[in-house]
Formats: structure tokens, C-alpha cells, sequence
DNA sequence: ATTCTTGCAAAGCATTTGCACCCTG
DNA sequence: CAGGGTGCAAATGCTTTGCAAGAAT
């Protein structure tokens, strides 16, 4: 997942948010980390090129990107939260054994379970998002995760 | 949901696990509040009658119930993680507006998500469980949650 | 110039841990 | 009486906050 500058900056300047070299870096970092980062990672990327940049500044960026809608933050069962930057509907492979989350992305399941609800209202509530979470077991050949 | 001793010192002795009046405290709150509730509101719970017992007992005997899964403990989007004495297989509805939860059991649904995943392989994953986050409005009368 | 953003360090909150004492089986 | 369980308080880990100084528009 390539980012150009020029992106970045866009996507700050539309949101009417003030184009920062921090901000910079907090972005970049979401868009090359891509797999679901903590503050930490997001933090430890930051710090190979920017050692200054303040760990509060971080988690205030990443608050501000999450409620203007430019990144997502979710929880796991592990400790820290989540980021994600990927803004389409999919859902969450987590590793029983890991920390590791991969996205899983069906425009199949979506429909299937768009019907579902369409026809078995739950009743008094109103369905806004939908989402998986699909623990299991990665069978990668490295066993790595 | 109404729960005798008797039952509960089954459960703990079922296990292998000492019978403790601490132990049956937690229990007690687990089933007395139904709503997946947080550590903070059981201990709020047991010291209502029992202020003696310490809240680091009560994050140890839930951390011991949930490894001899006799409760189940996960996250939301907020800061604490939740319990939930319930193990039938069941989903989860969301408030987008308050911390509230509530349960969604569909033996309905589980087939069609069972039945999708036969015919759609995950490459490289062995699923051992699918739960729905479902997020969205609670529409009670009282508007409560 | 004005308003927003940053850095720093301290504080906050949920949870865990260490250890001496105590209780259950 | 032996092995676990408990209470307490201190420690931990993640995240938030307050505020003075700095930077973006």
C-alpha cells in the first residue's frame, strides 16, 4: 500500500485539518504498517526517522485521524488498540494463538447477510454496521504468525 | 437468570476448583447481572454485601473462571473488558450511542454462515469460531440504553 | 495575528503481581 | 497439614491530560 505525500496532504487539507509533519508521519506510518498496528508499532515506526515526535502527539493524531473518519480504531481481546486505514466494509481474521488480524473481504457474505437482517428484523433495534470476527488458526507455510 | 449455591459449588467442584466464599461471590454477580457486565460492576456487586473482598481477588477468579471457561471474557470499543456467563453460541448487539449490550442468538444464521464458509475457504486459515459484532440503535420505549 | 498543534511530564484507569497469611480439602 | 487462595499495596501498561511554547493558515 503506497502513499504519495501529495495524499497525505490531501486528505488532511480535505478534511479541514492542519498539515503537520507529525500528522505526516503518523499517516505514513498507518499506510505502511498495514496490519492493524498498535500506538506502539505506529509510535516505533515513527521513531526510526522522527525521534522527537512526542507519544502524546501520536495518540492525539490518531484520536483526531479516527473521528474525522480517516483511519478506524478497534479493539481485540488483546491489550492495546487497533488502528486500520482500510475504510471499506471487511471483516477481522484474528489468530487464537497470535496477535496477528488479517482482513477478510466477501462481497458474497455482505449481500448474504444484508438479506439475512432484511428479512429477520431484531426487534427495537436498528442495525448500523455489521462486522465478523473470525478467530481461527493461520496455516501459513513459515507458521509464523 | 437465577442461580442456586448448590449449582455454583457444582460448577466450581465440577472443575477442580476450591470452593471459596469469594469464589461463590463472583459467581453470584456474574449471573445476577446478565448485562456482560464489566470487573468494576461486579465488584461493585460483591461489595454490596461482602465489602471485604479484594479487588484483585475478583480479577483472579474471574481470570481462573474464564480459563476453566466457565465465563467467557471479551472487549468492546471502551476501556474494560466485559463478561459473559452465557456459552451458548450467540452474537452480540452493539449500541452506538451507549456502552450497553445485548445478545443475539440465531440458529438460523449460524447455519448460513456455517454453510458459506463449506463452499468459501479462507486460504490458509482453519476457523474455529464466527461471531457477529452487529453495532447500531437500540429502539426501546424507555430509550434507556 | 489567531488559532490550532506540539512536547513534556504527570496523572488516570484497568489490570496484574508479589508476598505473607489464611483457609479448604 | 499441604497446596492453593486471599488481601493488600505497589507496580504495570496503555492512554489521556494540562499547559507553556511553537507552528500553520
Amino acid at each position: 500500500m503506497e502513499i504519495h505525500a501529495e495524499t497525505i496532504r490531501e486528505k488532511l487539507k480535505s478534511k479541514g485539518l492542519k498539515i503537520t509533519p507529525q500528522r505526516i508521519s503518523v499517516l505514513e506510518a498507518l499506510y505502511a504498517l498495514q496490519d492493524h498496528p498498535t500506538a506502539e508499532q505506529i509510535i516505533d515506526f515513527i521513531h526510526q526517522k522522527n525521534p522527537n515526535i512526542a507519544t502524546g502527539t501520536v495518540y492525539k493524531t490518531l484520536d483526531i485521524l479516527v473521528k474525522n473518519g480517516v483511519t478506524t480504531k478497534f479493539r481485540t481481546d488483546g491489550e492495546a488498540a487497533r488502528y486500520d486505514c482500510i475504510l471499506s466494509h471487511h471483516h477481522h481474521l484474528f489468530s487464537a494463538e497470535s496477535d496477528h488480524i488479517e482482513d477478510y473481504e466477501n462481497e458474497e457474505l455482505n449481500r448474504l447477510l444484508g438479506n439475512f437482517f432484511e428479512t429477520h428484523h431484531i426487534p427495537n433495534f436498528e442495525i448500523q454496521s455489521i462486522k465478523l470476527q473470525i478467530k481461527g488458526r493461520f496455516l501459513s507455510n513459515t507458521n509464523s504468525d
